[in-house]
DNA sequence: ACAATATCCTGCGAGC
DNA sequence: TGCTCGCAGGATATTG
C-alpha cells in the first residue's frame, strides 16, 4: 500500500519515538512476515540491540540496530507499522510486537499478510533483491534530468510500466504514478523511447512535485494506510485523477480507466497525450 | 527484452 | 440480512 511520501512520513514519524531505544523482547504472532532468518534466530538476535537510526529506501524503512545489524521492513500493501502503549489493545492482524523501554512498543500490523521483514548484518542486501536492484532516490541531487532521460530512452516499455519499475526509479507505486503522469500531461500508454525533451522535463517536475506534495500532506489514506502514530494523511484531498474513474476532470471531460502494467489506470484523455 | 498473468491474504462494497 | 463476486496502493516467479 504505501509508496514513497507514505514510507516517508512513517519514517518521519517513528524516528523521534525509537531512536535510541533498545528492543528488550520481540513477541511473534506470525512468524510467515519474517523472511531472514529464521522466527527464532530473529528473535534471538535482535535481542538487546539499539536502535541507532531510521532511514527510508525507496519503499523500504531501514533501522540500523547496534552491533552492525540493519531490520528491514517492507510495508507493502496493508502493512502498518506503529509506536504504541502496552496495554493498548493487540490488533487482530499485528503479526510483530518489538518491547521498547517503559511499556512502549513498536508494532508490526498487516491484514494481508504480505508485509516483508529481515534481519542482516548492516549492507548486506543481496538477499533481499527488490532493496538490491533498487533505482535511484528519485529526490535526491544524483537523479538528474539527465540520468531519468538515459533511462527512458534506453528501455522498450510504457510510460506506467516505467514508473512503476523499481528498479528505475525508487518508490513511485500506483497512486502517484497516475498522478504524476496526468500533472506531467502524458498517457500511461506511451512508449518511454518517444518522449520528447520538453516532455521528459515535464515527467521529471511532475515527480517532484507530485511526491513532495505528498509528502507535505503527510502522504494518502485510500484505505489503510496511517502514519508511525496512527494518524491518517491528507494526499487523498488532492488527488487528481486516482480512485476518480468517471468523475470529471477539472477541464470537463470524463476520466477513463484501463488496466496497464496490469494495474487499474486513470486518467484524462484530453489533458494527457 | 518486455508484457501479461497468477500468487501470496483479508476485507469491503456492490449487486442480487 | 446474507451470499457471492470483484477488487485493492506491491513484488515476484512464471509463462508467452
Amino acid at each position: 500500500m504505501p509508496e514513497l511520501p507514505e514510507v516517508e512520513t512513517v519514517k518521519r514519524t517513528l524516528e523521534p519515538l525509537v531512536v535510541g531505544e533498545e528492543i528488550f523482547q520481540v513477541r511473534v504472532y506470525y512468524s510467515g512476515i519474517i523472511k531472514c532468518p529464521n522466527a527464532e534466530e530473529f528473535t534471538e538476535y535482535i535481542k538487546g540491540r539499539r536502535i541507532e537510526t531510521v532511514t527510508r529506501r525507496g519503499k523500504y524503512l531501514l533501522f540500523s540496530l547496534s552491533a552492525d545489524w540493519e531490520l528491514i521492513i517492507h510495508l507493502r500493501m496493508t502493512g502498518r507499522l506503529t509506536v504504541n502503549k502496552g496495554e493498548d489493545p493487540l490488533d487482530k492482524h499485528t503479526h510483530l510486537v518489538f518491547e521498547l523501554s517503559a511499556g512502549k512498543e513498536l508494532r508490526f500490523t498487516d491484514i494481508r499478510k504480505f508485509g516483508m521483514v529481515y534481519l542482516v548484518k548492516s549492507g548486506c542486501w543481496e538477499r533481499i533483491h527488490g532493496l538490491f536492484t533498487l533505482g535511484p532516490e528519485p529526490l535526491a541531487s544524483e537523479f538528474t534530468l539527465k540520468v531519468l532521460k538515459d533511462k527512458l530512452h534506453g528501455k522498450k516499455t510504457r510510460l506506467k510500466n516505467f514508473l512503476l519499475d523499481q528498479s528505475q526509479i525508487a518508490g513511485i507505486g500506483n497512486i502517484y504514478a497516475d498522478e504524476i503522469m496526468f500533472a506531467a500531461g502524458l498517457l500511461p500508454q506511451r512508449k518511454t523511447e518517444d518522449l520528447t525533451d520538453r516532455e521528459i522535463a515535464r515527467l521529471y517536475s511532475a515527480i517532484h512535485l507530485k511526491l513532495e506534495e505528498g509528502i507535505r500532506h503527510r502522504g494518502t489514506s485510500f484505505r489503510d494506510y496511517v502514519d508511525g502514530k496512527g494518524e491518517k494523511g491528507g494526499f487523498q484531498e488532492k488527488l487528481k485523477v486516482y480512485g476518480r474513474s468517471g468523475q470529471n476532470c477539472s477541464c470537463g471531460s470524463a476520466l477513463i480507466s484501463i488496466v496497464a502494467a496490469g494495474r487499474t489506470t486513470v486518467y484524462c484523455p484530453k489533458c494527457q497525450g
